[in-house]
DNA sequence: ATGAAAGCGCTAACAC
DNA sequence: GTGTTAGCGCTTTCAT
């Protein structure tokens, strides 16, 4: 039998533990644990000699221990489709934001698209042993989500997921801005409107165009098949799309885009073209990112809040997480967006309201007041 | 005493444990242990065996566990000053690429250029044990540095950073890049060119302005006090500091900005005013993210390459962390940069080659082939 | 080449 | 209210 040794292999000394400070204090370790935890009874006196102590031996409480002993480890998981679209980074430090305030920490990761990716970036968050995972993307395969539901891990998805019973899903209200986007482009006169979708594996991307498809017909507005191209996301593929739609015999006078980027990507690919937005063409896009306000034109666009996207992703996890917090039950989050009007929708070429205006050169007309 | 007792506490059953294993394959948990780790002499025909009863329970070795023992977490801190800004997005994919590549997993966080939060994001890091941290931005305490310099703890950072030997430092050459810039824009005529630079308390901030300053007084330019302004590398910065820039007596004709997103807030602000680029006037940015060349007109602008940064970082996080790595000792990496020419500069108005020019309207000449 | 067991730092059950 | 101690899952030393 081997007799008490210490271990040897590690890089650095050791910061000072629990062992520590219980010494320095006086105390046996359950008292410190305590004292950390704010577990009510501790006598006054006793936690400030403790907390002293941590001060002087300058203690930090080892997160890898913690988690090991109690299962929790106090990090969240965040999976995003692309970090590099900028709606992504605003969601990001939302959550972040929320989380850290809430005690949590965030693993974030991003799958570009690959359910190859995002399978391997889910087991990484589970060998990290996050306590939820809030997954902002599609193409997850549904074994391991069943799995996962199975254990009762703490999931959300963001417009339902996998079609699974007691999921945490969070509703994003695509109908309701894109609806107003079509009925502000009809009431400028538009009536030949063109979509430029995400890509289509994607839920949110299948549901966004639905959404336009539903309210081009509630205006009892005609949409040819070749008026909804499938896009990217992409700026690269908001270009590509806007080409394709300009072969066509009859050009749109208004693009409704999946996405900012597309929208930015459209306005590039229109420009290149000579096509002058909102005046030869009108452009909406989704998301608000921050960016849209400072494209030229100003973009149109849906906004979705990412401050509620977050905040309710972390309400859904937490719910699934902490048991007996108050929406433990709570299954569906709505979120509302609505349209934000800039300056890359007009009324349609030729149409009275736009003979009627003055303006000669109205991609100079100034906005300085 | 308490007789064995299991834990109750957790949350929810804990997957398979190296004794799952162990008793299924019928070895002890050592030879498992051994077997995952390829840790040389364990008989082929056990190491099969241990393999099958992996595949069997499921088994996933446990992080924290791990962890705890090995002292190395295999977590690498990432600190960058504003996510939103889509220079770091790309610098996280691939610092995040990889990092998951060499087997190691990322703790990102942002700092918004707060020093309070920054200390306390890296605070959270070490309590998280990263083995190293890479910190992109400025306006840690020195004091807190001291402690993690003296401990041996893996840092880098970009430019020198703060004052310390033994400090892993990428160092950026941006003298390299700006001095194309300005030999690009005096090459075409200009003299009158002003900088917008970042918030002065970044050193990179600092280090870029004086670059420019450098290059121009190696032309034999001068450059009126007044055409240095701060910005705050964000595109509401490069709006302000355009406002400012218009409002003096001789304003310039060119204008190079401390990074793109400055640079894409002088194109919205310029437009705003019916200046255009860059017939009016020429703007250069720095950084060349993705968006630089889809913005209009698209930007011409210096780039820094984040993969090289991204690996270059790495690599001095791992030489710091794994002893015996080849460059253990190396302690600066450099990283170049160089002008990207794209359509915001041109010959300065009113200048023999800018007269030549037979572009009626500038706008809409068409890149179109 | 393999196994037994110590112990990483901590929490929580239990004893007092 | 405080202390003692088992044990979370793993790596590693030591003995075989």
């Amino acid at each position: 039998m081997g007799g008490p040794r210490k271990n040897t292999n590690r890089l650095r000394a050791p910061s000072a533990s629990i062992r520590d400070v219980a010494q320095r204090a006086g105390v046996s370790i359950a008292t410190v644990s305590r004292t950390v935890n704010g577990i009510s009874t501790v006598a006054p006196e006793l936690a400030e000699r403790v907390w002293s102590a941590i001060r002087e031996v300058g203690y930090v409480p080892n997160t890898q221990a913690r988690a090991l002993v109690s299962g929790r480890s106090r990090l969240l998981g965040l999976v995003v489709s692309e970090i590099t679209n900028p709606f992504f980074p605003e969601l990001v430090q939302e959550f972040e934001n929320l989380a850290v305030e809430q005690g949590y920490e965030v693993f974030i990761g991003s799958t570009n698209y690959d359910p190859v990716r995002t399978e391997l970036l889910v087991r990484r968050m589970l060998q990290r042993s996050v306590d939820g995972v809030a997954i902002m993307t599609f193409g997850i395969e549904q074994e391991l989500i069943q799995k996962l539901v199975d254990r009762a891990f703490p999931m959300v998805f963001v417009d339902s997921g996998p079609d699974m019973p007691n999921i945490r899903v969070l509703k994003v209200d695509y109908s309701g801005g894109i609806r107003e986007a079509v009925q502000h482009l009809a009431a400028l006169g538009h009536r030949n409107i063109a979509f430029i979708s995400g890509p289509l594996q994607m839920r949110s991307a299948i549901a966004r165009r639905d959404a336009f498809l539903k309210s081009m017909s509630e205006l009892g507005l005609s949409v040819p098949r070749e008026h909804i191209v499938e896009g990217t996301h992409t700026m690269e593929g908001g270009i590509k799309a806007t080409e394709n739609l300009l072969h066509l015999g009859e050009m749109p006078t208004a693009i409704v885009c999946s996405n900012d980027m597309t929208a930015i990507g459209v306005l590039h690919g229109l420009h290149r073209t000579t096509h002058e937005v909102p005046d030869d063409i009108s452009v909406i896009g989704f998301d608000d990112i921050h960016l849209a306000q400072f494209v030229l034109p100003p973009l149109t666009t849906v906004q979705m809040s990412c401050k509620l996207l977050a905040s309710a992703a972390i309400q859904a996890l937490r719910a699934g997480i902490e048991p007996g917090l108050s929406q433990a039950h709570q299954t569906e989050w709505s979120i509302p967006t609505h349209l934000v009007v800039r300056q890359s929708t007009s009324f349609p070429r030729g149409s009275l309201p736009a003979l009627a205006k003055t303006r000669p050169t109205p991609r100079r007309a100034a906005t300085k007041s």
